[in-house]
DNA sequence: AATCCAAAGATTTTCGAAAATTATTGTTGC
DNA sequence: GCAACAATAATTTTCGAAAATCTTTGGATT
C-alpha cells in the first residue's frame, strides 16, 4: 500500500469520525507531521477526497473539511431514500442464498455488539456493523453505480449521526434493533413492498432524531457548529 | 487557475471524447510531454479523475482510462433514469419563471445548432448545448447530490455516445429534437407524469440505439473494442 | 525448448527545495 | 484613528531528482 493510499483512508477515518472538524483549514505541514509524511502523498488523497466532497479545495488557499449542514443532510437522506428503496427492490429480485446468508450473518453480528456493555462496548464496532448490515441488504442489487451512490450517501450522513452517537443525545423511545430485525424478516421474505416501507422509515426517523438533537443541543459540539 | 486544474480539465476533455482511448495506460512520462507539465500536477487530476472512475488506478501499476461496457451503460441508465425522474418532478414542482425560462432559451440553443450544416455544423458544439438542456430541466430541483450524480451520470453515458456520434452509425427514424421539444412542453406545462414518461422513453430510445449501434459495429472503433 | 534467475531498463512514487501566491505585520501619511 | 502600501512571513503549488517497485531482457540450467 502506498502512502498515498495510507494518507487517503487516514484522512477520510478521521474525517468522517470528525477527528479533523467540519470547516476545519488543512494545512500541509500540519498534515505532513500528523501523518507522517512528506506533502506530494497528503496533495494526492487530498485530491480524490474532493472529489467525494468530504473536502473542499480553492485554488491557491489550500483545502478544508468539507463544512455540515442541515439542508445537505435532508437532501442526502432523500436522495438515499430513493436510491436504497429501488437497489433493495432488485436485490429482493435478484438474491440468491449467499446474499441471504450475508444478510442473517450480518444482523446476527450486528444484534451481538448492539447488546454487549462496559468494556465490550465498542462505539465503532458497532459502526462498522451497521453499515455491513445495511450493506448486505443491497448486496445483490447488481449495480455497481448504484452501490457506489449509496456508499457516498452513507458516508456523507454517517458525519451527520457521529457526533451525536458520541455524545449519547439520541432520543429514547426507539428501538432500533427491532427496527433492523424487521427490515431484515421483510427482505428475506421477499417482501419488497413492506420492506422498502420499512427502510424508508428507518431512514426518516432517523433524520428526525438527528435533527432533533441538534436542536437540542446548542453546545459546542463540532455539528451544532454547523447548524448554527 | 493552477496546472493542477488545466491538467483535470485536459484530461476529462479528451478522455470523454475518446482522445485517450478506453483501457489505454496513461503513462506519465507521456501526459508530461502532452500536456507540457511536471509529473505532480499531473498525478492529482488523475486521483481526482479516479475518483470520478474515469481512470482507474492500481498500485504502483499507474493509471489508465477506465474501460467502458455495456453491462455499465445498462446499468447507468437505468440509474440515470431513476434519478433523473425524480429531480424532473421535484424541478416541476419547485421550479420558478428563472427556470422556464432557461428551459425555453437551453431547448431553442439546441434547436438552433441542430439545424446548421455544412461548416456550421459543430458535433461538439452541439453536444455542449445538448448537455445543457438536459441540465436546464432539472436545474430547480435543488439538489446538490442529485445534481452531482446526475453529472457523473451524464459523463458516464456520454462516453458510449460520443464515438457513436463521430460515426454518425446511429439509427435513423427518429427525431430526437422533437424529442426535446416534446419533453420541454411537458415539462413547461408541469405535467409532472407526461414529462417523466417522455424523458424515460428518451433514454430508453438512446441506449437502445446504442446498443444497436455497438453490435452493428464490429469495427475497430474504440467502443467496439470495448463491448467485445 | 522451457524455466528460472539476475541484471538492466522502465515506471511509479516520494521527497526536499524552489517558485508562486496569499496572508500578515508594520510603517507611513493623512 | 485609520486607509494605503511595502516588507515579511506563511502557505500552496510545482519541479527535478532520488528511491522504490515493476517489467523486460538475456543468459544459464534442466
Amino acid at each position: 500500500m502506498t502512502l498515498a493510499e495510507k494518507a487517503y483512508d487516514a484522512l477520510r477515518h478521521d474525517i468522517i469520525r470528525g477527528e479533523l472538524a467540519p470547516g476545519r483549514p488543512l494545512r500541509l505541514a500540519d498534515l505532513s507531521e500528523r501523518y507522517d509524511m512528506g506533502f506530494s502523498p497528503l496533495r494526492e488523497a487530498l485530491n480524490r477526497l474532493q472529489a467525494e466532497r468530504l473536502v473542499t479545495a480553492e485554488s491557491l488557499r489550500g483545502f478544508r473539511v468539507a463544512p455540515l449542514s442541515l439542508d445537505e443532510l435532508h437532501d442526502a437522506t432523500s436522495l438515499r431514500i430513493l436510491i436504497e428503496t429501488e437497489a433493495l427492490r432488485a436485490s429482493i429480485r435478484l438474491g440468491d442464498d449467499s446474499w441471504e446468508a450475508g444478510i442473517v450473518s450480518a444482523l446476527y453480528a450486528l444484534n451481538l455488539q448492539a447488546g454487549r456493555t462496559g468494556p465490550e462496548a465498542d462505539i465503532w464496532e458497532l459502526e462498522a456493523r451497521h453499515h455491513a448490515f445495511h450493506r448486505a441488504l443491497l448486496a445483490a442489487c447488481n449495480s455497481p453505480w448504484t452501490l457506489e451512490f449509496v456508499e457516498r450517501l452513507y458516508v456523507a450522513t454517517e458525519r451527520y449521526r457521529i457526533p451525536i452517537l458520541l455524545t449519547a443525545a439520541l432520543p429514547a423511545g426507539r428501538d432500533v434493533q427491532a427496527e433492523h430485525s424487521a427490515l431484515a424478516q421483510a427482505t428475506l421474505e421477499r417482501d419488497a413492498d413492506k420492506a422498502v416501507a420499512l427502510l424508508r422509515e428507518h431512514y426518516l426517523r432517523t433524520v428526525n432524531d438527528l435533527a432533533e438533537a441538534i436542536r437540542q443541543n446548542e453546545s459546542d459540539t463540532p455539528l451544532a457548529k454547523a447548524a448554527r
